[in-house]
DNA sequence: GTGAAAGCGCTAACAC
DNA sequence: GTGTTAGCGCTTTCAC
């Protein structure tokens, strides 16, 4: 089976006997054109299994791809998956097809995966923005009217649009509840590395709900993990200082599960927990997970309108879209144990 | 900020003062070019912005695109992601691009982006079939050289590539370990529709395993679900019968969800169980899960593997590859409680 | 209702 | 080392 050459318009033409142009008339349903030939052409299409060559058309015409680019730092995060999901409902309505591709968190695949959505002329730009890209080299073609938006996290040296979660009030609402609960050493464990925008601004809402609750800041309950094995490590080390924690809060889905699995495996059953961000079998651990949900699918439908109007020539100010997040109480952030101070609970 | 128009390798030619393919050749590293020019041209690219447009390039020298195309039915479903993970892994080492849409299990939406994908002259097309849809259409460009593969579950109407877990296998090892624990009655909560490979595959594999075991197939304790809340359901429904089963085999990830939340909500951690795919948080759940579990990044690698060979120019007879799947015990599949038979179970 | 010619942005094949 | 011409597959423009 030789690898037989694409048919072309030309083909297509020749085989009935008439024009190019008038294929692609056909085609795009552009000018007119009589029945019988309509009929011969649309049966030679379908003989020589003929596909319009998109990448030519878009050349001709001159305007962007009908496409949307995504740039995610993993595939395999549903939360992820979801906002595209999101993002999808949405600009499909427009004609307009979803692309996703990975960055693997790696700034310098970031910004190749970028580059190729540029060259291949997306309508419109999204992405998550890997930790220590820099987005400068979006400047021109956003310049040139590409709508691009950042989700989950800004951008660094651009300013455009983009979509995030309430994180402060969402982490400050979780840790009030704990600390409402009676609980007065409540350690955090946020993403790695430090620096980055989520673990930033949940931290901000640590602080600050331990602020209002009088509770006093102390580093040695704060940390970092990235992957689910080095969460349980800090969730170990957390519980080994000699004035530890009666309250967890993780800061992220993957980070959840690492700390649900060593508080399992250690038969913790006394230290309470909250998450951010909801875990797909939270009601269904012992004890069911209180966490902060945040709204993916909300996400990436904010994104996907924000893009769309600036597609339809909105070129007010950038704006940052706060999508809510919402307490959910389950059992697992109960209070702290009775009778016994922090300083025996690790006995 | 008016939308300017982007600029193109004649502008960049024009601003150095050379002729495109000058500058054409600078940026390709094809034949040569003097030090000062590439300075020069580098410069005014940089200067203006430029980024070269991959379609025209694509066009001129007719082949295909650097991308390879992937259909998923769910991208909030973290078993794509993590093949595309691994398809992704093997293919960038090609200089290749992996692009991912979702057909939302809709044979009408599959063939939309699949044939936006030919369009856009991918490599490579990988499709995880939705239900229903029919796969004829990609005889031509196939036939044309196209590398086709599909995953996770045949396709129907066209003889290709194809890699999928091995659901027989996989699922008769985990109800003969079901069985060897002595539950006689084991109930089985399968894909919907009834028709969908995997469902008929994994039910084959349950089957072959009763006669196996000299147990008598009981089409009551068959069943099938989509969705967490209906794989619930069906798991009410099972344990309602009369002579119920005294252990599970849930059918894919999803099913497990349910099944898991339901069995916990109804207190009954006196059912076995057994599920068909790894969850993240499976050890620890309340009774550890015990599941088939498939190796969705081996299915991206075997899958992009199989292509790329193809690519290459092997013309061999298509060819299935099945990725064996694993039985990893753990606590929820426990024998039947002793002194009781089936019948009083549910007292 | 249809066709011929020109051109989108780029590169192959040849000049010089 | 560089420029010219032609042409990829398609659509635009203008003719008939």
């Amino acid at each position: 089976m030789a690898a037989t050459r694409r048919p072309t318009l030309a083909d297509v033409a020749r085989e009935v006997g008439v024009s190019a142009k008038t294929v692609s008339r056909v085609l795009n349903e552009d000018g007119p054109s009589s029945p019988q030939t309509r009929e011969r052409v649309l049966a030679a299409v379908a003989k020589l299994g003929f596909q319009p060559n998109l990448m030519a058309r878009n050349i001709r015409v001159g305007g962007p791809d009908t496409t949307v680019g995504l740039v995610v730092p993993d595939l395999g995060n549903p939360f992820f998956g979801t906002v595209a999901g999101g993002m999808e409902d949405v600009v499909r309505g427009r004609g307009l097809t979803l692309l996703m591709g990975s960055s693997a968190e790696d700034p310098e695949r970031e910004r190749v995966l970028t580059e190729t959505f540029l060259a291949r002329r997306v309508s419109i730009l999204m992405v998550v923005p890997a930790f220590g890209a820099d987005h400068r080299y979006l400047k021109v073609p956003r310049a040139a009217g590409l709508p691009v938006v950042f989700i989950d996290r800004p951008g660094v040296g651009l300013s455009t649009d983009c979509v995030v979660s309430s994180n402060r009030a969402g982490v400050h609402d979780g840790v009030s509840h704990l600390a409402a609960q009676g609980h007065r050493r409540i350690g955090f464990i946020g993403d790695l590395p430090a620096k980055l925008y989520t673990r930033r601004e949940r931290l901000a809402g640590y602080t600050s709900a331990l602020e209002e609750a009088g509770l006093p800041y102390d580093r040695a309950l704060v940390t970092g993990a990235h992957g689910q094995e080095t969460a349980a490590a800090a969730t170990t080390k957390l519980l080994a200082l000699a004035d530890p924690p009666t309250a967890l809060f993780a800061g992220n889905n993957i980070v959840a599960m690492g700390v649900v699995a060593q508080l399992t495996r250690a038969g913790r059953k006394d230290v309470a927990l909250v998450a951010f961000d909801d875990l797909p079998l939270a009601e269904v651990l012992e004890p069911a997970l209180t966490v902060v949900a945040q709204d993916p699918a909300a996400i990436g439908e904010a994104a996907a309108r924000t893009a769309l109007a600036r597609l339809d020539g909105d070129r007010s100010r950038a704006r940052t879209v706060t999508v809510p997040t919402r307490l959910v109480v389950r059992a697992s952030s109960r209070p702290p144990r009775r009778g016994r101070t922090p300083a025996e609970a690790g006995s």
